[in-house]
RNA sequence: GCAGAAGUACCCAAGUGGCUCAAGGGGCUCCCCUGCUAAGGGAGUAGUGCUGGAAACGGCAGCGCGGGUUCAAAUCCCGCCUUCUGCGCCA
């Protein structure tokens, strides 16, 4: 969400980056907005100072009784009611030019940012850097799911009788190689000075509304039954809804934290699961960053973050790329947004295992996300990274440090973290 | 989960419908006095949000959150949240 008094001020810029992001169809919102806001303004100012004569009436009246002037009260009272049905015409009108003006700004996209390449949809996003050379090795490097089974590592067939489509048991050391890589990537994220933190895994409705849109909640959340909560999707949800309508202290910033979540998604909607495998799928683990900053601050955050991403994913041999966001792909909320993809050996490509967006004010101003400052508080910005997730990360891993024999070699970082296990070998023939 | 109690500003806390659009104290800031120390005196202290105004300076909201009653609500009524105590259950 902008700022009103932005839009206000400059209607012609947020025209444009409406238009930078194709979105044309929402450029009448602009002038219903500053209309909007306009009315909500003379509504309020007209229901204050009714209000005003209200408070200084009845102060009177107060007086009067006291005084035993019954009849001056009464005539006061009058005059009172006489105003009411108007002032409470108001206080409705009011709240719905509001609530109205709310939906609006709620549809308005967050201005992008000046490098965000321009570009319809995901066919234009941009290939930023890449880091390590891509591997194509001299075998042929089979379907995730074939390694993994072969390493005695996976069971989908029971999930699938026991959860359905899109649930995973994890076995043996590919169970532990899960682990191994959050915990890696916990301590990767505690060395750059990252608070740990846990968070809860269900969230009331009204964090729920507060974090995403009502569309977004239909084709994500698993509600539970009977009870007000629901399961997170990311851990950004109950880690952002930790800071809903908070006023930090200036000095509490830059928060830094690293929270590890199971995350839940239906994965509803255009591209549900029908892939085999475990590259979507209903329940995965996460390790993510979170950043809450000054707005001074948030550029320079998003580059340290995709940039931890990257040296972790290297650090674990993994060839990877960015995939810089263009504007038409650009979720509304973000300034600026970048994918980190890995390199897959078998598809000669690289797919997506993280995501780093800069919200600005976007997220904290709607959230209510504050900070003081020396004049009274402002909105602090928001980012968030993936640091790794697997066990979509685990397709990566595995694929690119197979081995001709079906073995799957452990790189040097995380073999502490294996017990010293310098492979994975194979189980079944 | 059941029962009881509570939630007021940075902290403690008074406050059963209008002399409270929140008393008092602590703390904090500034000033005075005392050679130091201990102590004392005075002033300030509701942060914030919305809004009017070029500004000066105003208005509205705000006593856990959301509704309601009333000319008027911290105060009365309803729902919710949180905390504490006891009982129960449980990694």
């Amino acid at each position: 969400m902008i700022d009103i008094a932005f839009l206000r001020n400059h209607p012609d810029e947020v025209r444009e980056n409406i238009r930078k992001k194709f979105q044309d169809k929402k450029l009448p919102l602009v002038d219903e907005a500053i209309a909007l806001d306009e009315k909500r303004r003379a509504l309020q100012t007209e229901g204050d100072s009714l209000r005003a004569a209200r408070n200084a009436i009845s102060k009177q009246i107060g007086q009067l009784m006291k005084e035993k002037k019954l009849e001056e009260a009464e005539a006061a009272k009058a005059q009172v009611n006489a105003d009411a049905v108007r002032l409470s015409e108001l206080e409705k009108e009011t709240e719905e030019a509001q609530s109205r003006l709310t939906q609006v700004m709620m549809r308005i996209p967050n201005i992008i940012s000046p490098e965000t390449p321009i570009g319809k949809d995901d066919s234009e996003n941009v290939e930023g850097k890449r880091f390590l050379e891509p591997k194509t090795p001299d075998f042929e490097v089979p379907y995730h799911l074939d390694i993994l089974e072969k390493l005695d590592g996976i069971d989908i067939d029971s999930a699938r009788r026991t959860s359905g489509q899109g649930f995973y048991y994890l076995t043996g050391d590919i169970a532990r190689l899960h682990s191994a890589v959050l915990t890696y990537a916990r301590d990767f994220m505690i060395n750059k000075g990252f608070t740990y933190c846990i968070p809860p895994y269900m969230i009331r409705s009204s964090v729920v509304s507060g974090v995403m849109s009502f569309e977004e909640m239909e084709g994500m959340m698993y509600k539970i039954e009977g009870e007000d909560l629901y399961l997170i999707g990311t851990s950004e949800h109950s880690m952002i809804g930790r800071f809903m309508g908070q006023t930090l202290d200036e000095k509490q910033l830059p928060l830094t934290l690293t929270s590890y979540s199971p995350c839940f998604r239906k994965e509803k909607g255009a591209h549900g699961i029908e892939e085999r495998g475990i590259y979507r799928i209903h329940q995965f683990e996460k390790q993510e960053m979170i950043v809450i900053c000054k707005p001074e601050d948030s550029v320079a955050w998003y580059e340290k973050m995709w940039n931890y991403t990257v040296e972790l994913f290297v650090s674990l041999g993994i060839p990877v790329r960015t995939l810089e966001c263009c504007s038409g792909d650009l979720a509304d909320l973000k300034y600026r947004s970048v994918d980190v993809e890995a390199w897959s050996p078998r598809q000669q490509k690289y797919f997506e295992v993280g995501s780093c967006s800069n919200l600005t004010d976007a997220q904290a101003r709607r959230l209510g996300i504050r900070y003081k400052t020396e004049k009274g508080s402002a909105f602090a910005h928001t980012l968030n990274n993936t640091v790794v997730a697997p066990p979509r990360m685990l397709i990566a891993f595995v694929e690119n440090h197979l081995r001709a024999d079906g073995s799957v070699e452990i790189p040097e970082a995380l073999r502490p973290y294996m017990g010293g296990k310098t492979e994975i070998s194979v189980k079944k023939a």
